[in-house]
DNA sequence: GATTAGCACTCTATAGCAGAGAGTGCTAGC
DNA sequence: GCTAGCACTCTCTGCTATAGAGTGCTAATC
């Protein structure tokens, strides 16, 4: 059976009232609403008929229905229309995120607080990958008498730092002067490429041959690791404010994923470079995550580095809203980013 | 009225037991405790006497007694005896942490994760604070063709970036250049230096004068904020798998401190070069955590560097387990940070 | 033929009540 | 000084009755 038009404008009714109220929806309180000018026995009927083709669920005989998830499926591929963002809430992010200079990670952690405030759903951001990752200088600070922080700065912004044995009281000159013997060797360099002329570069350096190998050894080791991109998350506990999550066990469970950085990376990157991705409930992989939708959505960084963005909320979220607000965000962060402030 | 001998024992087998079952304890109970001789009714007669001087509560007439802020307090101050961790604790903490070469901020996390698994409460652990705080290296990284991104190395380690404007179409090589020349002007210097050098430092400088003004312009921005140490927190959600939380409102109030930092820095802060603090209940400043505990501790990074690591639990917290954990803790990571790995 | 009014039925949520259980405070006796 | 005994208090659990929301079906209406 087809879809007519009037079973669609019920199941929209249905759905929007849901999305309000979390409370199962009763044949009268369609009928009543502004526009449907059908009796509660004919939207009785067209509800019975919705059930048995999988768009609602009746959590008990004297419920009224709740939408399923195929229901929301629907609904944000045929049912919701783009909507602009209200001025208020341009106004809104601009206020929040017209700040001058700040450090990338800041401006990143300030749109994921901003997108959880609007929302009131939990947000998740990344920081865009930068394309080719090469390093940009490595130094090397006294700690102790025979420690050092070793700090390699990669072209990304990202800085990778950990402690070495350096020989008991060596000079800071020295140790300064090795940096930047190190950085005119490795600049430039790809992580890649010191791997494999590891040898090479070892040769080249003349004295300290100690220092350096405990360096290089230093530098092996954290090359190796790929470690995940940091996710940032905001208002994580937004999501206790709805009934859903009036259970604590539900409530740990989501928070406990939220938690773990493992895997949450994988929720965003699988979304790629697609401009929008909307997850709805057990369409999400994780299965701690099968009562949430997630939607995701892009910013730039400059021409070629590309960020993503994501919204976690019940999955009878505000879907209208939040693709508003993640479009507008999406283009304020892209401009932060990409040119001066 | 002084406490004498068998008030003391009572007390701490109150206490002890309260720890454990988050249940008021009767005086049943304790009577049946191995070692105590005493029947049903002296214990009631004692426990009267407790709550009188204000070391027990009673939630309503016919339940047990729970101990109150004042009771943990003693107990912390004279009842609990340090204890030596387990051989099979010490092994877990060093078979969590025993990772070689890895970047502070990791092994920070690492510590903050091997905490709460241990503890089953919830961890913060601040990153040490370098002494003298000046600047290492400044470096420009082409973004796109009219931005870069700014970034500027410490010598903690720390690195502030931020993007910012350059003239449309510059040689990457200029770039790089002109990040050389800044840190040669610039390393070494202090925060507070550069700013009063300005003037002198700007003059200095011929060429692309409208670029480093806006270099510098960003550099005086980011000086300019103090941002709070990044607290890292482990086992968020720890807390919600005790009784005191199930109510979802207490839970929101918890977790909602955990993620402002701004909260949670001052907290640990307070604590300062203190080995070891202890507030319960009432004592922590925030209201939110005025039914929790907070232990600090402190850990070395090489001679001068001391950060801060704290555990969060409900007052009835296994201080003695807590204490134990996080001295051992704090020998380890001092181990791990000041020498090399 | 589609729509709707009417009605019996189902299921949940809530309040009230009784009984069990845990624990206390007091008193009298050891 | 300690303790056995007992009446009393308060909570918790389970049960029942009732109100309320909503449904599905049937028969009447447009």
């Amino acid at each position: 059976m087809r879809l007519d038009e009037r079973k669609f404008m019920i199941l929209k009714a249905i759905i929007d009232d849901y999305i309000q109220t979390a409370v199962p929806v009763g044949s009268r309180t369609i009928s009543r609403k502004a526009g449907v000018g059908f009796s509660p026995a004919t939207i009785r009927n067209e509800m019975s008929d919705l059930e048995e083709l999988g768009y609602l669920d009746q959590p008990h005989t004297s419920a009224g229905r709740i939408p399923s998830a195929k229901a929301y499926r629907l609904y944000v591929d045929e049912l919701i229309k783009a909507q602009q963002l209200s001025p208020e809430d341009t106004l809104r992010i601009h206020e929040h995120m017209d700040t001058r200079t700040e450090q990338v990670e800041q401006v990143i952690r300030r749109a994921a607080n901003t997108l959880s405030d609007m929302t009131q759903y939990t947000s998740l951001v990344v920081a865009p990958q930068l394309t080719s990752m090469c390093i940009n200088s490595v130094h090397l600070v006294p700690v102790s008498s025979n420690s050092a922080l070793m700090i390699v700065v990669t072209n990304a912004g990202l800085v990778k730092d950990s402690v070495i044995r350096v020989p008991e009281g060596i000079e800071n000159d020295l140790l300064y002067h090795i940096s930047q013997l190190l950085t005119v060797q490795l600049h430039g360099l790809t992580l890649m490429q010191i791997r494999q002329q590891f040898a090479k570069i070892f040769k080249d350096l003349k004295e300290n041959r100690k220092l350096f190998a405990s360096v290089l050894d230093a530098l092996e080791n954290r090359l190796a690791e790929d470690e995940p991109h940091d996710v940032v998350v905001g208002g994580s506990v937004n999501l206790l404010h709805y009934p859903e999550y009036s259970d604590v066990e539900k409530a740990r469970n989501f928070l406990s994923v939220l938690e773990s950085k493992e895997k949450l990376y994988p929720l965003l990157k699988k979304a790629g470079s697609m401009e929008f991705t909307i997850r709805i409930g057990p369409e999400n992989d994780l299965p701690e995550l099968s009562e949430c939708s997630l939607i995701t959505a892009t910013y730039h960084m400059g021409e070629h580095n590309t960020g993503t963005m994501g919204i976690i909320g019940p999955t009878r979220m505000n879907y209208t809203r939040v693709i508003s607000v993640l479009d507008f965000m999406g283009k304020a962060l892209s401009d932060l980013l990409s040119t001066d402030r």
